[in-house]
DNA sequence: AAATTTAATTGATTTAAATCAAGAACTCTC
DNA sequence: GAGAGTTCTTGATTTAAATCAATTAAATTT
């Protein structure tokens, strides 16, 4: 009951429609690289994540995975194969150990969509992946592999204490080579410098962020 | 009034909010060729397609279109920048003459969002956009020309009748010469036929079909 | 600390598709 | 229907990035 409360998309339900709530859902804990669903299943139950990191994959002709998003708590997952009756477009994977509520989709369009309060709750989530797809577009079709690496530096210079080379590559969806020379090639020009911490400290802001905008 | 009761977005609305909604608003006609919103710029005002072919792409690096997506009436054109108070993502220019409703989203935002029908008709525009922009990512970043252009195939058969194959090539964010070669190849294996008048007849439906899914 | 595994680097090659270039086939106008 | 402008086709070349391969470096296990 409290935790449903402590979803922001629920969070200005009454405690009776949060009974209702607890009714058609329950939640299931996922440890780190359990599947969630599969690009290509069929849908029939939302998912709200509410512990862990889950990220969005999809699968291309060779059997690459190519990243799209990473999911925080409390992010509506997979809403949209819901909403338009479709198969899910893309693959979840849990990263590290988490959690979701899964929500009998049926039912809860039939109970809850007239609230205005979850009305607006599902405009915000939308919103956000609308939001998110658009800068994947921006990411994958308009940036040059230069570019993206050049922006995630820019995003998030300490990421690399704590990820792999491996990792970020991945995410930023070119191969660790690909990284590798395009860091090292940086560090030639003095755009950036790495100690033996990984600190990653951009010299040149200026020639960095020209890279991607 | 008649005009705007004819948008499916408004048209559960009460004969007050449409007076309200056209003092907030006005239509404005654009000639074929004619830019509505460029790519980068602040919003401030939502756009409805009310009629007309309005075409949604962004620039590259090296000033290519990249064909995003290509709306009909009644669409909701660009409502993401205003959600989110952000630049557009996109340029918006039109195919044919056409006209948009402009509308100030601020008063918009204030008077109109609590009212539930509105409400869902974002919530459908949202998830409409949601799905177009997953399909593009899908068709860019996991399909490979050919899968591409044989989905194009038996997605619109007839469109090479009217359409040229330049066009079509802008549309699939193909190089003209790459298709071109590729219709010569499915032509050799006898996966499709085109005779004088430019009917594209699909003689293997299975292998056109294999080729994208 | 040595051994083993995992990750990162570097160079050479391949690949899918764009680009460049030139000729052929249409369309349209006069 | 000749000429001019488009559009399409075909071949050769270039390009950005992946892949392959081998080596070096770092991290983990024993």
């Amino acid at each position: 009951m409290d935790r449903i409360k402590n979803i922001p998309l629920f969070s200005k339900l009454s405690n009776e429609n949060i009974r209702k709530l607890e009714a058609i859902s329950y939640f299931k804990r996922y440890n780190a690289g359990e599947i969630v669903f599969y690009e290509g299943e069929k849908p029939g139950i939302l998912h709200v994540l509410v512990e862990g990191v889950l990220r969005l994959y999809k699968t291309d002709s060779k059997g690459h995975e190519i990243f799209i998003h990473q999911f925080t708590p409390n992010a509506l997952v997979g809403e949209l194969a819901n909403f338009e009756n479709m198969r899910f477009p893309a693959s979840a994977r849990f990263i590290t150990n988490g959690e979701v509520l899964k929500i009998d989709f049926k039912k809860l369009e039939k109970d809850f969509f007239k609230n205005p309060d979850i009305c607006m709750e599902i405009i915000k989530s939308l919103t956000k992946k609308v939001k998110i797809l658009s800068q994947v577009i921006h990411h994958e079709m308009v940036l040059t592999s230069e570019a993206k690496i050049a922006k995630f530096l820019y995003e998030h210079p300490n990421i690399f204490k704590t990820v792999k080379n491996n990792q970020v590559a991945a995410i930023l969806n070119v191969s660790p080579e690909t990284l590798s020379r395009t860091l090292t090639k940086f560090k030639k020009k003095s755009y950036i410098n790495i100690d033996k911490e990984y600190n990653i400290k951009i010299l040149d802001v200026q020639a960095i962020t020209a890279l991607f905008s």
